[in-house]
DNA sequence: GAAAATTAGGAATTCGTTTTCCGAACGGAC
DNA sequence: GTCCGTTCGGAAAACGAATTCCTAATTTTC
């Protein structure tokens, strides 16, 4: 029925039944030129009936945009990765845009290799984003970037990246909130920005309630388990530990339970990240931060899409997180 | 320095370089045709000195590739798809492919707009993954697919799937190994073919050590924490417990320990899915059954090169587990 | 030393669209 | 009835590489 050993169906087959030449299909099937409305229908209605999809390589060529984006990756195995990349391909599906993955596994020489073949497939932009909150060198290349979750260090590029701040300010609040008068706060590592970012966030909104000095330690269930060792010991008036991430939170509802404090009653507790899996499994479930990491993959992706349509973004846009109430902190 | 206002070097001009017709720079630079070594070298040498990137747009135009191949994943913030995606990802980009990403979240009319703009962009293949391990119906497309994680239901179509029978007698095995003498199994919700599998296989390799009946549930730790009274009252000899998953193994663990029980003296316990977060944080660590996920992306992405390469693969290959032995079951 | 076979490389065509020109037809104004 | 301005749509030129002939030039063969 259809023509070529494919069954693919060109442009100028569209053009052939509905009487017209290819370069006016291509008028009436894009809304471009000048053509009366009823050879507009007619061609529409040819290329329906043979299922036309115009093949995206001659588009590409002759269009000079290829309608991919690339997404560069340092990890994407990283669970903060993955939302982003999911948010992104939404947000791009919805602009008729695909997605080619890059995953840098962290590797400069890999991460230059991928820029070079997004380039070579003429990419109309790309997203690079990190699996740390720190700022990164920004990558060189002719075609709109936006950065997402790892900012660039060039406050001229656009990026966007989650509000570490806002989220411990909005956690420590609630906390103050339900009344608790002495709140320690306990994290990852000193070297890694958002821990010290949400510290500093924790410590500034609790103020006089505050039960210094902030524990750093690692991002793991065990380090939350340790810490309540050295927070009860430090602070026996304790009623309240804002957690730097799920699994300290989950690691600190643990211990406490062994050592039979009643959560929230006696400790309220909250967590950073809303991962499911920490989050709803802790007992009890956990109140947490929730930085809705998918929305900034969406939000970055249709800031590329601006950027592609010549109106670019510039800047540092911090997305405000959102704080999810659960058992850890509710009386009841 | 280059030509045209990108700074894109063409073809034309490594051949102007080169002193060549731009159709005798394309056949040195792939290595067809009939070339004097010396003309190759040359338009080599002119190429690199200009930094030239064929450009895929006309490059898949004219050679008929695309040298891309889409990923469509049901699910693909499941922790399933991703180190599949990632495994694919990896050797595609080895064999200078790209991946175009689509995440179809299930939707049957997602998936059919996916494999439409695929073949719109004239990908040269297809993988296709799922969250379950349920054979799945086939895409009809006229390009080579592999079906990865859930097979096709249609047996002449290639498939790479995990072998949960397997990963399960090897886990049963190694508890007798140890010298257990009353086994038990439990799992997931009994409509899931995994776990209906894995359990089959238990029951099988416990023989006269099995303690019956399986027990169904659900994926969760909570599931694993209410096993294991139901479990004690029943079976008052139990000296092992292999689960259908690292979070119910965990949640055994956990009422376990909460019984007094010793982990493994007293019980030995093992997971499924080797998920380093429930894995690692369990008390004591789980030993577990790894499905070697990002092996199976990789093996998938290598039949499909095959498969454009016209050497397709037919049939269902089942990726062997890997049995990784932690405290869980160490009597030390 | 002429005919045949081989080798090296150029010219032109192809892939499928979009886009840029143009020309034809049409309408209205005088 | 001519002239001018629109409106519509066609012809052809990109886009950038790969590939298919094809023709010289060289080598081999008898």
């Amino acid at each position: 029925m259809t023509s070529g050993r494919t069954g693919a169906v060109r442009i100028t087959d569209v053009a052939a039944l509905a009487g017209v030449s290819p370069g006016t299909a291509s008028k009436a099937l894009n809304d471009t030129g000048q053509l009366r409305r009823e050879t507009r229908e007619r061609v529409r209605r040819a290329a329906e009936q043979l299922g036309f999809t115009p093949d995206g390589r001659g588009r590409a060529l002759s269009s000079g945009r290829s309608y991919t984006v690339g997404l560069i990756t340092t990890d994407s195995s990283g669970r903060f990765s993955i939302p982003i990349m999911l948010g992104a391909e939404d947000a791009l599906s919805a602009g008729e845009m695909a997605l080619l993955l890059c995953d840098t596994r962290d590797d400069p020489v890999r991460e230059q290799h991928y820029v070079r073949t997004l380039l070579a497939r003429r990419v109309d932009g790309i997203i690079v984003t990190g699996r740390r909150t720190e700022p990164r060198s920004p990558i060189k290349v002719p075609v709109p970037v936006v950065y997402a979750f790892s900012g660039s260090t060039d406050p001229a590029d656009a990026s966007v990246v989650v509000d570490d701040r806002g989220g411990a300010t909005t956690a420590v609040g609630h906390l103050l909130d339900i009344g608790r008068t002495a709140i320690a706060h306990v994290t990852g590592p000193q070297r890694h920005r958002s821990a010290v970012e949400r510290a500093a966030a924790a410590a500034d909104t609790a103020g006089a309630a505050f039960r210094g000095p902030v524990l750093y330690g690692e991002w793991s269930e065990r380090w939350g388990r340790g810490a309540v060792d050295l927070l009860l010991r430090a602070h026996p008036d304790l009623d309240a530990v804002s957690c730097g991430s799920d699994q300290i939170a989950r690691g600190v509802c643990e211990r406490l339970r062994e050592l039979g404090r009643r959560i929230p009653d006696d400790v309220a507790v909250t967590g950073y990240d809303n991962w499911d899996v920490m989050a709803l499994a802790c007992r009890p479930p956990l109140t947490t931060v929730d930085m809705e990491l998918e929305e900034l993959g969406r939000r970055a992706a249709r800031m590329l899409l601006d950027a592609v349509a010549r109106h670019p973004h510039h800047g540092t846009l911090e997305m405000p997180a959102r704080l999810v109430i659960r058992a850890s902190t509710l009386p009841d």
